[in-house]
DNA sequence: ACCACAACCTGGCCGC
DNA sequence: TGCGGCCAGGTTGTGG
């Protein structure tokens, strides 16, 4: 599932392949995918247009264009973003491929067609919302301290919540709970300012080191040469339910919070008990 | 304002 | 072997 590591390596490494290039078409293999603006206004509105450049909020993709407008891509649960040379053969549950002027091919993969996108001239009413980046200079434990003090929900729940932090989904909150020693169900605003300290750091060494492997190929991730991310090799309790705890070798439990699975530690992750967890 | 939950989607896995 | 049902999880919308 691609979160935060995975979309920055997608934006690397789609970067260069792909900057300065030109727009020559675009076919929406289907359609519902997009959903600004209509269909039949996107090819001509894509056309022609050059890549200034890509950047990476949250879990969505920006590409800046020529014209100054966006277009910005969510990959949701399964999507792909795929280099290829013109003419390569379509893999299954293409949803869009766009052509590029030196012969090349974006294709837009998705198995689960959750995947979404949108051609805008401010790309503000799509991403507004978001909180603050959490590798950003300006991300202190202050700022993070500020977002969990108003809470009253497990810390798991609320590190998953784009409009608090942007970019963390499902696995990399289990991992950054583990490094912290924190239990996923521990309430947020009970946190002590040592444990925000904790979790800050750890959620910027999770993060960091997700990048460096190329993102985690726990599912259908691959990157746009299509080749597997290695950041799964590193997770400690992330989708590990059953496994031995690499620390201490207790057996990682499996929770469900919120309707989603929560992998931790339960003789690591005692940070956050002491009677406040219900 | 805050919180919980269903819906979207499909391959894979489970139990019978 | 086959089939029904459930699960994965990011985001949006709805309702309490």
């Amino acid at each position: 599932m691609p979160e935060l590591p995975e979309v920055e390596t997608i934006k690397n490494e789609l970067l260069p392949q792909v900057k300065g290039c030109h727009f020559v078409g675009v076919s929406l293999l289907r359609p519902e995918v997009l959903r600004q603006p209509e269909a039949s206004e996107f090819g001509p509105r894509l056309y022609g247009q050059r890549v200034e450049d890509i950047h990476r909020r949250g879990k969505y993709l920006l590409f800046h264009l020529s014209s100054g407008e966006r277009l910005i891509l969510h990959l949701k649960m399964s999507g792909l973003l795929l280099i290829r040379p013109s003419f390569a053969q379509v893999e299954p549950y293409t949803t869009a491929i766009f052509r590029l002027d030196d012969r090349k091919e974006l294709h837009f993969c998705d198995r689960r067609k959750l995947g979404a996108m949108w051609l805008v001239e401010d790309e503000n009413k799509i991403i507004g919302r978001l909180g603050p980046e959490p590798l950003d200079a300006n991300f202190s434990p202050q700022v993070l301290s500020r977002s969990l003090g108003r809470h009253r929900v497990p810390i798991k729940a609320l590190l998953c919540d784009q409009n608090l932090i942007a970019g963390i989904g499902n696995m990399y909150a289990d991992e950054a709970l583990f490094a912290a020693c924190l239990h996923p169900l521990t309430k947020a605003d009970s946190l002590s300012s040592q444990e925000v300290g904790r979790l800050h750091q750890a959620i910027q060494e999770v993060l960091e080191r997700a990048i460096a492997g190329k993102g985690a190929s726990t599912d259908t991730y691959r990157r746009p040469n299509g080749q597997l991310g290695s950041a799964h090799f590193e997770f400690q309790v992330a989708h590990r339910g059953g496994e031995p705890c690499y620390s201490c070798g207790i057996l990682i439990e499996r929770i469900s919070i919120r309707g989603r699975g929560s992998y931790f530690c339960p003789n690591c992750q005692r940070g956050g008990l002491q009677g406040r967890l219900f």
